[in-house]
DNA sequence: CTGTCTAATACCGATTATCGATTCAACAAT
DNA sequence: ATTGTTGAATCGATAATCGGTATTAGACAG
């Protein structure tokens, strides 16, 4: 059976008629009435009566009609799915996060990008940053939003946030009120922070930027989310320091107050592996560049 | 795009390997390269990424496996459909049939054909034997079992049942007893029948069979349906002449009394429009003559 | 740098498809 | 009856295409 075959025959079923049929499909009468002889061959059944005087479909035919269209139908559809899963227009997309990236752009990324590939699915997954090292390496994810400044050698990446970070106080606490902080003021403050398995670069850097200024922070609490960290903080139950967009979060009872010393930046990467050739991949790369403000 | 290009891709997706694949498919390895190569122009994606060193499927090629493999299963189902439509062995037979064939071999018939031809979708119509007659011949209905003497010269038929006709009284009646009944005896006895419009053919009958009894029937009740003029008879209201089948009916309250004069046949004709070419309607028409007793 | 392995290319032969011409069968009209 | 017409099947020749062999090109490994 050949795809030729069942074009000829469903022409020659609407036409019930050889001639008619062969010049709709451009070809001579002898090949149709040939390429029918072998289609029926292969299928183990007589689809037309035909006679001199009139064609008529079989019962056979009948049957086959609706399935041979069926077929055509899938072929094309086949063959327009894989062109536009090789374009980056269909299939899906995993992408990990850290849960900062709710209040830092990756919203706006995905709402624009999915209006421009309405047929592609993506598929987020919130994971601590360290997970999605590891995902990554795994083809778990397609690409990733984390927060490391060892970056593997395979990954490829591109800087999407650069944040500053910010002291998060409880609303009552004596501090809150200032425009801007010198850390060393926070001194014997009980710290809460993100714990080091999740996120072992925020670790890092929230020590050196206490070491500059000579804090030595004690640290009461180790959590795994930043929104668990910014919730005991409104509770009066400690400080912190985080990144600046989560003063974006809006829970009640924390204020977030900048530090005298910016220099210090909290960098959000993009990262995915450069091996990996996924059409939907490069798509949603070129997305997130498209959205970068020029100034990073 | 060819089912050949479809197998070819199937092979090569699983072996992921152009020799070995080529050799499963008991083809050189050029031929396999350029089938490769027109499918996916005719996709217009690249399937597989290949070079000296290893063969992968592309994020089209993933997507295009299930589809080819759908569209291959898909075929051979086609075709086997087609065939077994062709051979009578599926596909849908739609039967008319008069209430009394429920009492005289219908349901034997239909369960043992049924039994051989298990993917074959029998549709039961009960209508009276004129209705049959004009379903028939609009090809409303593939066969019909039908009281007709009066066959249409473009039906074809066979003789499937034979019975004489039998008196039914109310099982009080003074003559409910009898083991056989002379008709003249009913003489003066409200009479129902089955109204002419449904079926001319019994009412002649009945008619000629009083006559040479030399009874004049008063013709009281005209029904639409044997099971009402049984029904009628059971609670009281009158007596009648039907079809010996009924007696299997079984409802409470009537009694069926041969009759001594069992000349007067009433027949079933099986019938179909002799044109009509169905391998399912010869099937059946098959199991219809299997199933008679020689005696017919 | 050579040897090996693999896919792509070049070219050729054989199969298969299509075309034009013809034949055969069924009606219709004279 | 015979002839003309219509439509599908058959025949013979030509053209397209498919697969085979030989070869090339590229990527490693030793």
């Amino acid at each position: 059976m050949e795809f030729r075959h069942l074009r000829y025959f469903l022409v020659l079923a609407e036409e019930l008629h050889f001639g008619r049929a062969a010049r709709r499909l451009a070809i001579s009468q002898p090949p149709l009435s040939l390429n029918l002889q072998q289609l029926e061959a292969s299928v183990g059944a007589r689809l037309l009566t035909r006679n001199s005087k009139s064609v008529q479909l079989t019962a056979a035919g009948l049957a086959f009609v609706p399935a041979a269209r069926a077929l055509l139908a899938q072929a094309a559809q086949a063959a327009s799915l894989a062109k536009d899963v090789g374009e980056g227009m269909a299939g899906s997309l995993t992408i990990g996060f850290s849960g900062t990236m709710l209040f830092s752009g990756l919203p706006a990324i995905l709402t624009r990008f999915q209006a421009g590939h309405p047929r592609l699915r993506l598929l987020l997954k919130e994971l601590s940053s360290s997970e999605q090292l590891i995902e990554l390496a795994q083809d778990r994810i397609d690409l990733g939003f984390v927060h490391t400044t060892r970056v593997p050698t395979e990954l490829s990446q591109i800087r999407v946030a650069s944040q500053s970070l910010v002291a998060c106080l409880p609303a009552g606490h004596p501090l809150a009120a200032q425009l801007d902080l010198d850390l060393a003021l926070l001194k014997g403050e009980p710290f809460a922070v993100v714990s080091k398995a999740v996120s072992p670069d925020y670790h890092e850097r929230i020590l050196a930027l206490c070491a500059e200024s000579g804090l030595d922070p004690e640290i009461r609490f180790e959590l795994r989310h930043w929104l668990s960290v910014v919730s005991l903080v409104a509770q009066g139950m400690g400080v912190a320091l985080v990144p600046a967009a989560l003063a974006q979060s809006a829970l009640a009872g924390a204020v977030f107050v900048p530090l005298q010393d910016q220099r210090m930046r909290y960098e959000t990467q993009c990262l995915w592996k450069t091996s990996r050739d996924s059409p939907a991949l490069s798509a949603f790369v070129h997305a997130v560049q498209a959205t970068l403000p020029a100034a990073l």
